[in-house]
DNA sequence: ATACTACATAACCATATGGTTATTCTTGCG
DNA sequence: CGCAAGAATAACCATATGGTTATGTAGTAT
């Protein structure tokens, strides 16, 4: 079975989701549990406004949920292969010859 | 346990390689075995000097490895991973509300 | 050596995209 | 209401990148 331009656009979109280290960062960030956008922008190196911008792809690719509560913004992942994708890509970078080990 | 900066590029990296319906179509190409560059060429709609480029994507990401024999490049798929990957995209794309099924 | 085939690389362009600053919503509260 | 906090959006810039055309290079044959 082959998968057409446009299927292959949407599987590209869906990893390109994950082919960059903010977006990553903020996965990595919401792997053990829920975070407001203050959280996320207090623990990553980059300014509010592109914590919000990469939150929007991330929710529009389906990794992750929105969640309000007051004026807050609540993001959680809510896709569960986000985990078992970093996992394999660790997996493989581990397998190269590296210093140390790749967990996500 | 949380990967620093260097290590969240390289996991974007390796991400990267999938995050392109040209790259994608490539690596579906090769899903069944081992291509000529020239094969490759036929079977995309594209020149050969992008394929080449592309594949050189792929080669250095460590996803394909390259073989000569005469004149010709022959291009495989090296990395297990690669087809695991395509298929969690495939379902998670599946679960979305979508007229017919993918698969890689 | 010449010419041809198969592939890789170079140079270049148009577009996409990450990041920033500035601004605009939205919500809660006095 | 006015105001402040939290978050999203807009406008913009610099860079990265997919794709093309043109050129280079290695192997094969004549």
């Amino acid at each position: 079975m082959k998968l057409d331009l446009s299927d292959l656009d949407r599987v590209a979109t869906f990893f390109r989701a994950f082919a960059e280290p903010t977006r990553l960062a903020l996965l990595q960030e919401l792997k053990d549990g829920e975070q407001t956008v203050g959280e996320l922008v207090e623990a990553l190196p980059t300014t509010q406004a592109n914590i919000s911008k990469q939150l929007r792809i991330l929710l529009e690719a389906g990794l992750v949920e929105r969640r309000k509560e007051g004026t807050r913004a609540i993001y959680s992942i809510c896709e569960p292969a986000v985990m078992e994708l970093c996992a394999i890509a660790c997996d493989k970078l581990n397998r190269e010859a590296r210093p140390r080990k790749l967990r996500f």
